[in-house]
DNA sequence: CCTAAATTTAGAATCAACCTAGTAATATGT
DNA sequence: ACATATTACTAGGTTGATTCTAAATTTAGG
C-alpha cells in the first residue's frame, strides 16, 4: 500500500492513477459528473482514454476512492470487536467513533462531493452496489463468526438489518450535507439516530453473537 | 387499465407496447439481456428504434414489467391493514399468502427469467433500485400511517429492516430457482425462513404501528 | 373532408465500454 | 552493460444505449 518496497514501475503507476483521480475529481466537482467525459478526464491528466479505462474500469471508480474500505468497514469492525462484545455493540461503538471524527467513510464528503452524487443517476446506482457488497462482506464475516451453514439464514437477515441502519445514516449524512448543515451539525444529530436505530436492534440482536471471553 | 373507454390511438399504443414487450422477452429469454440489442428488439417488433426507447426510456424497463407493482405492494398492504393489526403481522401474512400462490411480485419467475437476472449486471442494478423505491414507498406509508414527522427516522428504520427482509427473501427465492429447485420446494423452505426473519423481527418490531380498532 | 394533435419514423450525434495492434518504458538475467 | 522479456501506455477503431431533430404518418374532432 505504501511507497515501501516499491520499484519505479510501481511508483509511476501509483503516480498516473492518483493523477488521473485528481484531475477527474476536480473536474467533477466544477461540471458534474455527466457534464465530464472520460476524454476530458484524459486530457486534462495528460494520457490515453485506454489509461483512464485502465485504471478505473467504470466512470463511477473515477469518484469511489474508498470504496473498497467502505465495503469491508462493517466486516472488519465486527471480526476485530473485543471479547463479551456482541456484533451490534461493536458498530455502534464503530459507528460513533466514527462520526465524532467525521469520517468520509460513513457520509461526511463535503456539499460539493454529497451534491455531486445526489445529482448523478449511475453514482447514487454505484453507491447502492457497494452498500450491498458491504452487506454480503458482513454477512460472510457473522456467519464464520457464529459457525453457521451456508443455508442458515440469520447471519444474512443480521446483516441486513445492520447494513440497512448503516445505508439510512450514510444517506442521512449526505442528505443533511446537501441542505447545507455542517458537520458538527449533523455529527450532533446523528448520535441521537444512533441510539433510536441500534437502540431498535437492541431487543432482537443484542444477544446475537457476543464474543466469547477469553 | 383495462380497454374500457380508450380510443383508437391509446388502443393501438397498448398493442405496441405489448408487442414491443413481449417481443423483447422472447429474445431476453433465448439470447440473454446484454446479446440483444435496442435494434433487434425494434427489428422483431417491427417498428423504429426510437419507439422502443420512447415506450421504455432504459432498455432494463423492458424486462421488468410488473416494476410499478412491486414498488408499490409493501406500502399498499401496510396502509389495507386491518384494524388491530401491526405492520409486522400484515406483511408476514402477505408474504405467506405470496408464497403459497408462487407470486412473480415476490420470486417466483422460473428459471429462465431468475437466470437472465443473474447473469446481467444492468438488471441487477435495476432490481436493487426497485428494492430501494420500494423501501422508500413503505418507508413514506409507515410515516403517514403513524403521523410521524420528516425528521423522525423510526419509520424509516422500521422500512429498511422490513424491506431488508423481502429483498433477503427475494434474493433467496431467485437463488434457488437458479439452482433448479422447483417452486413448491422453495415455497417450503421460505416458509421457514420467514418464521425466522420476520420473528426476529417481532421484539422489535411487534408492536410498532398497530392499526387501532373500531 | 379538413385541420390540429399525437405518434412514429429515419438519421445523426454523443459517449461509455471494449478491443487490438503497436510503441515505449521498466525489469530481469547474463 | 546489454539483450530480452514484461508490463504500461498509446492510437485508433467498433459497438450499442441514449438523446435529439425534423419529417412523415396516423388519429381525433369538428
Amino acid at each position: 500500500m505504501s511507497t515501501q518496497k516499491m520499484g519505479l514501475r510501481e511508483l509511476k503507476k501509483q503516480q498516473t492513477r492518483e493523477n488521473i483521480s485528481h484531475q477527474a475529481t476536480r473536474l467533477f466537482l466544477e461540471h458534474g459528473f455527466d457534464k465530464v467525459t472520460i476524454a476530458d478526464v484524459a486530457e486534462a491528466a495528460q494520457v490515453a482514454k485506454m489509461t483512464v479505462t485502465n485504471y478505473f474500469p467504470r466512470k463511477e471508480d473515477l469518484v469511489f476512492d474508498l470504496g473498497e474500505e467502505f465495503v469491508q468497514s462493517l466486516a472488519r469492525t465486527v471480526r476485530r470487536r473485543a471479547p463479551g462484545e456482541s456484533v451490534l455493540a461493536s458498530l455502534r461503538r464503530a459507528y460513533l467513533a466514527a462520526v465524532a471524527e467525521h469520517d468520509p467513510v460513513i457520509g461526511f464528503s463535503g456539499p460539493a462531493f454529497a451534491r455531486m452524487i445526489d445529482a448523478s443517476p449511475a453514482l447514487t446506482a454505484r453507491l447502492r452496489e457497494f452498500h450491498d457488497e458491504r452487506e454480503k462482506a458482513l454477512a460472510d464475516a457473522l456467519a464464520t463468526e457464529t459457525g453457521a451453514g451456508p443455508d442458515d439464514i440469520l447471519p444474512r437477515v443480521a446483516a441486513a438489518q445492520l447494513g440497512g441502519v448503516h445505508r439510512l445514516l450514510f444517506d442521512e449524512t449526505l442528505r443533511r450535507t446537501i441542505a447545507g448543515q455542517g458537520d458538527p451539525e449533523i455529527a450532533a444529530v446523528l448520535t441521537r439516530y444512533i441510539d433510536a436505530a441500534f437502540g431498535l436492534l437492541e431487543p432482537s440482536l443484542g444477544g446475537y453473537a457476543v464474543r466469547p471471553t477469553g
